[in-house]
RNA sequence: GGGCGGUUAGCUCAGUUGGCUAGAGCGCGUCGUUGACAUCGACGAGGUCACAGGUUCAAGCCCUGUAUCGCCCA
């Protein structure tokens, strides 16, 4: 039996140079390369988040894929052939914002584009100073793309190996690359070709600064300021009847095409069926009722604008209104002629004439600009009272925006793609209910969500950096587009940029062309591809498909802010191209707090990244905090944690410098002491096993740490230190040693998951050659029988019972101010027979921890035990 | 307004189907080091389990209500 030599092992753990050492080792045995063509039941696929490489990783990544990757680790040991792959999600709009500064570019459609483009020498080319934008072609554009992130990407990675994780590098992807964009584009034509996809041109969210549509995952409502607007519209009959409608947007009195109260309102009852007029605009307007105003809010009487919100737009639908926008896709008011076909007026010409005050103009300034119209009497209807019959009163409300934009969201009439989604409600939920939420109540979130849905996934954006739509329409004879009929490519054709390809059937000399085509120029929501993740990982529909063995996916790591987005995406895109969900578990780590209990967000400025504690406390450390919270709740980024587990780890390191530096040629386990020390092992085995097989690892970090801590370094090493050293009684001494030895490699396995680098270390001195595993991580997880078949179960009671009077005696030396090496004259045990019949089968090892010279029993009919020192 | 989660020691958190005197770590106090470890060990102080009712032989846990913090959605 091997051992080491104490004076050969240093004092310290070096953290950092031993974790370099692991990273290294771990890829040269291969540790977390997984097997292909595994039947599916022996793989546990993993559908790790693909994290946005624009910008830097904080605490609140490490901390979710820690939670990842101590379930990886332990399926591994399990025996599963554990498929955990990684992508860098590159598409989308941060990275294009990065880009777009980084380069000094901006991309446009219809751009050719440049080989081997030098933005620099272009720009001399053409004449265009340096801080000025080159417009380039999306290709161009995308090319850079790639070539920014991939320097975050080469970054995260350093920092994810860092932390140990086991991840098959093998399975890499982004989001942008070619098989990401083949198989979003096969997602598209396999959804139209079951008519799940359509193209409409209707009102959409939209956000006017990035000028894209958003859809209803991507907006947030925020608490502004806002102002109610009293404003005095006339009923067109002869007696000139008003009333005041109350309204936070004055700028959109010129899109308004209707008036609305509650069917019950009597005060406006006899409205209904009547025309109004707008003041300013002179327009005249439908008043009907609607049960969805609320006659409590402001004057219980509103206006219909296109649009002001969503119930505008279902009110412009139910009772067929008039189209009247006014806000173009930049956010500014775009020109409009009163007295024109749709946009009749009692006064054009006054109409015009207030109207070219607010043309060009963004909507807070013309809400000024309202205001002073509003306040002229001669923009009444009847040219005799001031419009606007008070002074605005200042409100906080909710309003909508795009969750990355800095204006509220407008409803503009555009052309999108959809992916009809409200009639699956029912489907959508019934998957929801058939994943196992980690925990439970997460799954709460997922339904409300669904059942609160409102519209059809709209996953057209106007964007550049994401993946392309794959369409062209048919030209006519007057080169308008024929969109009803979109020519889609082969699917063997993918991925394909219609701006650059040619559909089948033409030449691209009929592009643009009268009788030729047009590309598509938008790109896919880039939900729309991160939703594929496990499509993706699966290589759906390509040559080397393996969905058949690695789908549906076992779990889904992820934090709870985007289960209405990419969980919810998922669930769809699994049940409409493989009827399926995508995964069994969905598993939802909390987030990271700042001390305050804030959320950390880059806005905020309150990010940590996590290289600092690394270096400070080791990998190990940081894992170690991760993997004390439970799924769900929301964690500190508290130092003192970090420190805890550099404590764990550094003891670790020195018991199993004890245990390992004494050897035996022992083979049998005779002492009954010891044999009770190890049933409380199994019971801590399986207390720990069960906890990870339901993935609650705190739990299960906190039961090996406190075996590990208290009933072995503090109690059980202490009772056999001496017996383990005496040499003159070999089968007794054996017994000890192998007990310790056993222990302590059950115990670094199930630390294993939590502490890859500090076990493999230990593991490497004396149990790798003992296993032939060069690595603990390639080592399975301990079985029951590994110690079941050393207990018995007679004297379970003895190790607790050891434990219970070192404990009384350590008091009784503390309480006399003596130190606990201190020999004793004599121990005196007061308790009953029964007790002392157990407690003389260790006395030996009682005499050798109390320091007791004599060990003396007084009989009590009790089954408390009290100690006397002298 | 609807839904979800939290509220336990000075701090960070456990407490699994109700069951002995409510636990851990950190911090604090006292004491203790020549052989695994001072990045250690021992002992100790510290809690009306947010509040109010209720069910029960028994409630931190179950029920009702309230307060408060956070999140999700209108």
């Amino acid at each position: 039996m091997k051992s080491i030599d104490l004076s050969k092992i240093s004092k310290f753990f070096d953290v950092n140079n031993r974790e370099t050492y692991w990273r290294e080792q771990w890829n040269k045995l291969k540790v977390h390369s997984r097997k292909k063509n595994n039947e599916r039941k022996d793989n546990f696929v993993i559908d790790s988040p693909p994290p946005t490489v624009s910008g830097s990783l904080h605490i609140g990544h490490i901390f979710s894929y820690t939670h990842q990757d101590l379930i990886a680790r332990y399926k591994r040991m399990r025996g599963y052939n554990v498929v955990y792959p990684m992508g860098w999600d590159d598409n989308g709009l941060p990275t294009e914002r990065r880009v777009q500064n980084y380069f000094g570019v901006r991309a446009e459609p219809n751009i050719p584009y440049i080989e081997n483009l030098d933005v620099e020498k272009e720009k001399e080319r053409l004449g265009i100073k340096k801080k000025h934008q080159l417009i380039i072609s999306r290709q161009n554009f995308i090319e850079m793309c790639s070539l920014v992130t991939m320097q975050d990407e080469q970054a995260f990675k350093e920092v994810f190996e860092r932390m140990g994780y086991s991840i098959d590098w093998s399975d890499l992807y982004t989001t942008i690359d070619d098989k990401s964009r083949r198989i979003a584009q096969r997602s598209f034509l396999d959804l139209f070709q079951k008519k799940h996809i359509y193209q409409v041109e209707s009102p959409t969210m939209w956000d006017v600064d990035y000028q894209t549509a958003v859809a209803q995952a991507e907006v947030e409502d925020r608490e502004k300021a806002g102002a109610y607007h009293d404003i005095e519209f006339i009923v067109d009959k002869t007696d000139n009847e008003s009333f005041i409608i109350s309204t936070t947007r004055p700028e959109l009195l010129a899109a308004c095409v209707g008036v609305t109260a509650h069917p019950d309102d009597v005060r406006y009852k006899h409205l209904f069926g009547e025309s109004a007029i707008t003041p300013a605009f002179f327009s005249k307007v439908p008043i009907f009722s609607s049960t969805e105003v609320d006659p409590e809010k402001g004057t219980g009487i509103l206006m219909v604008c296109t649009f002001g919100d969503q119930t505008d737009v279902q009110w412009w639908k139910d009772y067929s209104l008039k189209l009247r926008q006014i806000i173009g896709k930049n956010g500014r008011i775009i020109y409009r002629e009163f007295g024109a076909e749709g946009w009749e007026s009692k006064n054009p010409s006054l109409a015009n004439k207030n109207y070219s005050l607010i043309i060009g103009k963004r909507t807070p300034t013309v809400k000024k600009i309202m205001v002073e119209i509003l306040s002229d009497k001669q923009n009444s209807v009847l040219g005799d009272t001031i419009p606007l019959v008070k002074n605005p009163r200042e409100i906080s409300h909710q309003v909508r925006y795009y969750e990355k934009g800095d204006n509220p969201l407008e409803y503009l009439t555009t052309r999108q793609w959809f992916v009809r989604l409200l009639d699956k409600k029912n489907d959508l939920i019934d998957a929801g209910k058939s994943i196992s939420w980690h925990p439970s109540f997460m799954y709460k979130r997922f339904e409300n969500w669904t059942n609160n849905l409102n519209s059809d996934w709209c996953i057209s954006r106007q964007r550049y950096f994401g993946v392309p739509i794959p369409v062209w329409y048919p030209l006519d004879n007057k080169n308008l587009p024929n969109y009803n009929n979109p020519i889609l490519p082969n699917e063997d054709e993918l991925p394909i940029d219609p701006q650059i390809s040619t559909p089948s059937g033409y030449n691209e000399s009929q592009r643009n062309m009268p009788g030729g085509f047009i590309a598509e120029v938008d790109v896919f929501d880039t939900w729309f591809t991160s939703s594929l993740s496990p499509q993706i990982v699966t290589k759906w529909g390509d040559n080397e498909d393996e969905t058949h063995d690695l789908f549906p996916m076992d779990i889904r790591p992820q934090s709870h802010e985007i289960i209405r987005t990419w969980a919810f995406y998922t669930i769809v895109k699994a049940l409409l191209h493989n009827s399926n969900i995508p995964w069994r578990n969905i598993v939802i780590s909390g987030w990271v707090l700042d001390p305050d209990r804030k959320k950390m967000s880059k806005s905020k400025g309150n990010v940590v990244t996590p290289i600092e504690s690394i270096d400070k406390f080791g990998s190990d450390s940081v894992r170690y905090w991760a993997a004390s919270f439970r799924l769900g709740a929301d964690a500190a980024n508290d130092e003192s944690i970090f420190k805890v587990g550099s404590k764990l780890v550094n003891k670790i390191f020195n018991a199993s410098k004890f245990v390992l530096s004494h050897s035996t040629k022992g083979e049998k386990i005779t002492n009954d002491l010891d044999k009770s020390f190890l049933f409380e092992l199994n019971k801590t085995y399986e207390i720990a096993t069960k906890a990870y097989e339901e993935f609650e690892f705190s739990i299960a970090l906190q039961e090996i740490e406190k075996f590990f801590w208290n009933s072995f370094t503090d109690n059980y090493i202490e009772i056999v230190k001496l017996r383990a050293r005496n040499v003159n009684n070999e089968s007794e001494q054996s017994s000890a040693i192998l007990t310790l030895r056993i222990t302590l490699n059950i115990i670094l396995r199930m630390f294993s998951p939590f502490l890859p680098t500090i076990t493999d270390e230990v593991w490497s001195w004396v149990f790798a050659e003992e296993t032939d595993s060069e690595s603990i991580h390639l080592y399975h997880w301990p079985k029951s029988k590994e110690i079941e078949k050393y207990t018995n179960t007679k004297f379970n009671e003895l190790f607790p019972t050891a434990c219970k009077i070192i404990g009384l005696v350590r008091k009784a030396k503390s309480e006399k101010g003596l130190s606990l090496n201190s020999t004793l004259d004599k121990l005196t045990i007061i308790t009953n027979s029964n007790n002392r019949k157990n407690i003389e089968l260790f006395i030996e090892d009682l005499k050798n921890c109390s320091g007791a010279k004599l060990v003396e029993f007084q009989n009590v009919n009790n089954e408390n035990i009290e100690v006397k020192i002298v």
